[in-house]
DNA sequence: GGAGATGCATAAAGACTTAATATAAATGCT
DNA sequence: AGCATTTATATTAAGTCTTTATGCATCTCC
């Protein structure tokens, strides 16, 4: 199947891809702005992987070290992350996520879902099957997302 | 149809909405860094729109008046915007896209295509099949997005 | 005509980021 | 074992981007 895949396909992917970026260039600037992008990335992060050191934090969400660091502190004094030092290494922090910081978690997401699941509700019935019958492919298109940057969890 | 809905689609358009709000989440932390998400975001609303007030972009693009105009004279000093007076109205300020600025956008745009058909391309053939047809209703949410923010097309 | 509203520029302050730097700990080579 | 090199992280300074506050010009409406 994937030997005898034709061009058309191709084009396909690049279709795809455009409405893809159209939808989350604008979602994006539909969402809270209580803390930064990076923050609220950093949190969900540590949501789906678990405690992180502040180096492969930095690296996961594309910023320098020590605006990881000053990030962490300030969402630790916030409540919503902990440090933990690691045992077999004494440089490292482990950055932690607390009860508060994955209520937020969670809350900013149902608060996006919800943004979302509203338009989804203005589509035609056809349009809703589809979408469902995409979701597989959906999910799989974040998940390859996910992996590139996180790396396989810990 | 649209009478006749069960509730069972309800819960599909928040499980929808939940795997585009993990797509388009984890896809913004690779958008290029070279000017702020909302300098870009203004060029892909002026590509998009056509000419626009300032006050009119700072209410689309959710910043203050005083953050818009700032960023609409950095982007004019790129060359990226120009700004033409209102003949009917001699306090406001007209904000055009350069031809380098809607290069800037095509450019940006296709890169973030790019990416995407690059993950697409690692889907096996049924679930891009399952993208193909649900690619009507992604246009469709893409376009619900924009005219909740812009309004009709000027 | 004048009060009130609107559009936009400017300044100050705060938040978020990068580059530079310093210290401690770990690793690897001789 | 000793030491050079690398790695992890905190801190500082500077630049960018945003909000709040303010001021001036123009427009609208009574």
């Amino acid at each position: 199947m994937r030997m005898g895949r034709p061009d058309a396909a191709s084009g396909a992917s690049t279709t795809i891809g455009s409405a893809l970026y159209e939808l989350a260039t604008r979602a994006v600037r539909r969402l809270p702005r209580d803390m930064s992008l990076t923050s609220a990335a950093t949190l969900a992060t540590l949501d789906r992987t678990g405690p992180r050191r502040i180096t492969e934090l930095a690296v996961i969400e594309g910023v320098t070290q020590p605006a990881m660091s000053v990030l962490v502190r300030v969402m630790e004094e916030s409540g919503l992350v902990e440090r933990r030092s690691d045992t077999s290494d004494k440089r490292v922090t482990l950055v932690c996520l607390t009860e508060a910081g994955a209520s937020y978690v969670r809350e900013r997401r149902q608060a996006g879902v919800q943004a979302y699941a509203g338009l989804i509700d203005r589509l035609p019935g056809d349009e809703i099957e589809a979408l469902t019958a995409a979701l597989p492919a959906l999910l799989h298109l974040a998940a390859l997302e996910s992996q590139d940057r996180e790396g396989p969890k810990p």
